[in-house]
DNA sequence: TCTCCCATTTGCCAAATCTGCAAGAAGTCT
DNA sequence: AGACTTCTTGCAGATTTGGCAAATGGGAGA
């Protein structure tokens, strides 16, 4: 069975629905009997056109709008996280394979101590100054500046002046390197 | 058999050969047995989506275009028929219950003969001056000007003035009165 | 004309599917 | 409970399916 037509029976069920329409109605104005179209609906036999064309007839519907797979909503719509005075919004699904966060770091007063941990960072900024302390360097970054760099490298990241930065950051913890180079520098 | 599906298979057929395949290659592609398609493009089978829609899929188009019924070209045309100094041009389809014609008179210097045939008709001058010479009466009808006679009653039209008159006449010889009431006047 | 080759059609038939009826199930009022 | 409405499902005969292999058709070339 073809994956498009698991979903033409419920749709036509659901349209039906809408429409306020019993089975016996739709059924007589499409000429089948309720127990073919019963069926039909709830995939209990096959999609033929023979059936399909009265019903988007009554229906009001084009055939393909009937098997055209449904694509699920592409928007990633994650809770954003707060945490050391950063405010991380998820941009990716869980468990996608790449980890993609639009972070917000606010001003601080006090450098904060530099970590580390496995991974690959990669990050451009949005806006704002974002001053990131990597092992030996001391860099700031402005809007439209990238930055990629191995986190087992004692890091810091902080906005330095009176207003937030904003950064992308793509980011990966799994051991897999997002890039093709190795990270020597 | 609903009608719109008598035209699917030939359809496919037709988009087939356009892409300049064969029966077993098409059948390869969307993974049926060739004796499958062919039966299916002749007609032998019914069309059901299963078979239907991996079809569409390599053939680039949409279902309801393969059973969306041909409406045929709506519009008229035929041959221009010039006679007695008119051009005829017949707006309606060859069998058609109306018979519309857009016929243009050419100034004349002479007067034709009244003539008498069975039938009704109806114009409507589309422009220039058309004189016509009804019975008794002597008529000059001009642009937007209409006029119904029964065609049994001696009868003349002719351009008048220098210009061709453009007439669209609507007219039955088969002794079906175009209109309800009956042509006294 | 004959032959070869390729595309397409068709006979066959076991297996799968269809079809409507009538009975059953599930839910909703009174 | 009982009466209704809506929908589902068991059933059995009728129909359709699907792919294999053989037959057919139609060119191109010998």
């Amino acid at each position: 069975m073809i994956d498009e037509l698991k979903q033409v029976g419920p749709r036509i069920r659901a349209i039906r629905h809408s429409k306020g329409w019993t089975l016996d109605q739709l059924a007589a104005m499409a000429e089948m009997s309720p127990s073919t179209l019963s069926r039909l609906e709830s995939g209990k036999r096959q999609a033929s056109l023979e059936l399909l064309i009265p019903l988007t007839r009554h229906l009001g519907v084009g055939l393909d709008s009937l098997v055209t797979p449904s694509v699920p909503d592409p928007r990633v719509r994650r809770p954003v996280i707060r945490r050391d005075g950063m405010e991380i919004a998820p941009l990716t699904p869980e468990g996608s394979p790449v980890n993609t966060f639009k972070i917000t770091y606010q001003p601080v007063t006090e450098v904060p101590e530099p970590r580390v941990h496995d991974g690959y960072e990669w990050l451009y900024v949005i806006s704002g100054k974002l001053r990131l302390l990597l092992g030996d360097r001391d860099l700031v970054l402005t809007r439209g500046e990238a930055a990629e760099f191995d986190t087992r490298v004692p890091h810091a990241i902080f906005a330095t002046g009176s207003r937030p930065a904003q950064v992308l950051s793509i980011f990966n913890s799994d051991g897999v390197r997002m890039h093709t180079h190795t990270a020597e520098g």
